[in-house]
DNA sequence: CGGCACTGTCATCCG
DNA sequence: AACGGATGACAGTGC
């Protein structure tokens, strides 16, 4: 029983922490109407049924939970270190190195450095270092789109303390060997240097005005680097071309007329026009978050290794398998990912290029973007994505005629943000979900989903059994619910709760008419004889000797119902322990002497009740006692009934987040799936569009120039060549609609 | 000896 | 109005 509390108070942690993040990134708003009152009640203003019993110990220190203050006491249970310690491990294992430097890249299209880690300690920590790198101006933007994801999660209690809290040696750890393997996390190391952050703040703070000592390495290595077109990566000391250098946020600093015009007139340009993205980057990142967040729930379960080990032969996924004994893997195709986006999406998820030995390509990829494209504010160097569509003679034709800035011959269709989002889900995909995992994984949500938590069967589930003969229906049917829910609930590993559903079922076989005293004790005998879960050791007996259950011995065969075979043996032990030491009020029975037990004084209905009464003549002490003694009685299965509630109810509620989560990473994987099938529709019909445009010849048969002319496509399914300055004005005015729309 | 978990009991609300 | 279920709060008990 002790470990049942465990679990279920560590399952409450999980849970408010899920309440964060969930509540951060999934609009729990519709599963919380139409399925989950339970969470509904959590969030939106809970019932008693979900508080705790402890009642009498201290109220929440830690500020900012939003949670009700009758709601449950956490830190009765876990210390702020180690909620701190939980979220900090779900960060780490939420977020493997890598795509999370891709995001950061991307988040911030404005290019201020956001900085944003993985972890929202780290996060916010590392933006108000990564502050002074974009420029004293970049305070706001970086606080805007920090807050978005960090501050939420502190904002719901799930973080506070880390913003302000040492980097735990783990963390340290973890950044070093980040550092060491040269994964890019797309800061310098400096910024998870606590105490060299804590110098910069302080130095920030008093030395406000900025002076030269507060710019901080990286700064100074990219301004040098600037100064020659290139950039040098702050954790890798490498240089890259300036083009990069907007991967990395420093758009201001890249000059503008560095533009290679040949390389922006590529054909491939009309990939890269697209400004706005048609996703919420932020929520992309909570997404690419949650599927980590997924990895590192199935990672610390025994199922994990089956769900997300990669299959053999699956380098990639061998490589980004989460594995919690090697959290890092270091992977060439993830340092390409952070020298740019479309290196990344080249090496990871192109089928082409996959084979290529990943170090030689991006070296062979860099000469092909030379330079900055700031004209079409784009993160991805289009000469990278040429290279990815485009046999480089096309190439060459582009770049000797293209015009600076080209319009948008595929109509907007083939969106930048969209394969900035599919290299990113990708990237996701081989994380987490490999189609087979995936799959796997599917089947696992499905049969869960089976599952229908609603907290409701649980109320019902009682009142069928106070109901008697009349309810047995019902009460059958909610036992079945239960009893399914709690099987398959202990197949999961979780914490099996079948005391319900086996009360129910027995009861109905007794034939019995309400809450039978011994209820709750064969309920907590019958857990304890059951066969002990995997994460969830029961205990061999609980320890206490409370003398207040009646002892069943006791029971007068006429009112007690008839003992089945497993409840007999159930309390077999128990009732002898019972009968040594009667209940007080049995011992006030004695004293007063009672002409009947306790167990009919308590469970008789009212009417033999009083029937029992006017047969013996009582006292007024007498009587009063009786009267009492039932009253307590019931008052105490009423309790016990209580508390088996909450139980029940806190289970359910963590079957519900557990079952909220798969489905979030269900769908995800689903979205993730139409994406990359949407990916290569894009590419096939840019390589259709090559062969078409490649075919078309003017009227002396000469091929048109790539950079002069664009295949239009037009409303009814034709396709029409028009002069790119035309077909830039159409696309400019469908981009319009659009956004006007989202408006 | 203090903390914790469990349990019983009381007070109270409510149907 | 009595009864009883539900539950917060508190105290007792054992580990």
């Amino acid at each position: 029983m002790l470990s049942l509390k465990k679990y279920l108070t560590e399952g409450l942690l999980q849970f408010t922490i899920l309440l964060s993040l969930i509540g951060v990134r999934v609009d729990v708003d519709t599963y919380l109407t139409s399925q989950l009152p339970p969470l509904r009640e959590i969030i939106l203003g809970p019932s008693s049924a979900y508080t705790q019993t402890q009642f009498h110990n201290l109220r929440n220190t830690l500020d900012g939970y939003g949670i009700h203050p009758k709601s449950i006491d956490l830190d009765n249970y876990f210390t702020a270190r180690r909620l701190l310690s939980q979220v900090r491990a779900l960060d780490r294992f939420q977020v493997p190195t890598t795509e999370v430097n891709a995001w950061l890249v991307h988040r911030d299209p404005e290019g201020s450095v956001s900085g944003s880690q993985p972890s929202s300690g780290l996060a916010l920590e590392s933006s108000s270092s990564l502050q002074d790198v974009a420029g004293p101006d970049s305070g706001v933007r970086e606080s805007d789109t920090e807050q978005g994801f960090s501050g939420d999660l502190e904002d719901l209690g799930a973080v506070a303390p880390p913003v302000s809290g040492d980097l735990t040696k783990e963390d340290i750890d973890l950044i070093d060997i980040l550092w060491r393997q040269d994964i890019d996390l797309g800061a310098g190391r400096e910024v998870f240097d606590y105490s060299h952050r804590q110098k910069e703040q302080d130095a920030d703070k008093e030395q406000r005005d900025g002076s030269g000592e507060q710019e901080d390495t990286w700064a100074d290595a990219g301004a040098e680097a600037l100064a020659r077109d290139l950039l040098v990566d702050g954790e890798t000391g490498e240089s890259f071309p300036a083009q990069f250098s907007e991967v990395t946020s420093l758009p201001e600093a890249v000059p503008s007329e560095n533009e290679s015009p040949a390389l922006q007139n590529s054909l491939l340009s009309p990939l890269l026009t697209g400004t706005e993205s048609p996703f919420d980057l932020e929520q992309q990142w909570q997404d690419l978050m949650s599927i980590m967040e997924m990895q590192a729930m199935e990672a610390n379960t025994s199922t994990g290794d089956v769900l997300y080990g990669a299959p053999p032969g699956d380098a990639l996924g061998t490589n980004y398998s989460l594995a919690p004994s090697t959290p890092i893997n270091q992977n060439v195709s993830l340092h390409q990912a952070s020298l740019g986006g479309c290196g990344q999406d080249f090496s990871l998820f192109s089928p082409e290029v996959e084979s290529l030995p990943a170090p030689g390509s991006s070296p062979a990829l860099l000469p092909l973007a030379p330079s900055n494209s700031s004209g079409l504010n784009s993160t991805f160097g289009p000469a990278g994505l040429a290279g990815l569509f485009f046999p480089p003679q096309l190439n060459g034709t582009a770049n000797d005629t293209a015009g600076p800035e080209l319009p948008d011959p595929l109509g907007g269709l083939l969106d930048e943000a969209m394969l900035d989002e599919i290299s990113l889900m990708d990237l996701a995909i081989e994380e987490g979900f490999h189609p087979a995992q995936a799959s796997r994984l599917e089947e696992e949500f499905d049969s869960d989903s089976g599952l229908s938590l609603d907290s409701s069967h649980s109320p019902s589930s009682l009142s069928g059994s106070e109901g008697g003969a009349s309810s047995s229906s019902a009460s059958s049917a909610a036992s079945s619910t239960s009893s399914s829910a709690a099987a398959s609930f202990s197949e999961e590993g979780a914490v099996g709760y079948s005391s319900d559903s086996e009360a129910l079922d027995l009861e109905e076989a007794e034939g019995a008419v309400g809450y039978q005293p011994e209820y709750s004790k064969w309920c907590r005998m019958s857990l304890q004889g059951a066969a002990p879960l995997p994460r969830l050791p029961f205990p061999e007996h609980v320890g206490h000797n409370h003398t207040y259950n009646l002892a069943p011995g006791a029971l007068d065969a006429g009112d007690a119902a008839p003992a089945g075979g497993p409840r007999k043996g159930a309390r077999e032990k128990p009732a002898e322990l019972l009968e040594k030491q009667p209940s007080r009020d049995e011992h006030r029975a004695r004293a007063m002497q009672i002409p009947f037990t306790n167990d009919k004084i308590v469970n008789l209905p009212v009417e033999e009740f009083n029937e029992l009464l006017a047969k013996h003549p009582l006292s007024e002490a007498q009587l009063s006692l009786v009267r009492d003694i039932r009253r307590r009685g019931k008052n105490k299965m009423a309790a016990q009934n209580c508390r088996r509630r909450k139980l029940d109810t806190i289970l359910n509620l963590e079957r519900d987040v557990e079952a909220l989560r798969r489905d979030k990473a269900r769908l995800l994987r689903e979205k993730l799936e139409a994406l990359r099938a949407l990916r290569q529709l894009r590419q096939k019909l840019q390589s259709l569009y090559q062969e078409v445009f490649g075919r078309l010849r003017d009227e002396q048969g000469r091929p048109y120039s790539p950079s002069r002319y664009a295949l239009q496509y037009a409303g009814d399914g034709s396709v029409l060549l028009l002069p790119r300055a035309l077909a830039e004005q159409q696309a400019r005015r469908q981009e319009r609609k659009p956004k006007e729309r989202r408006k």
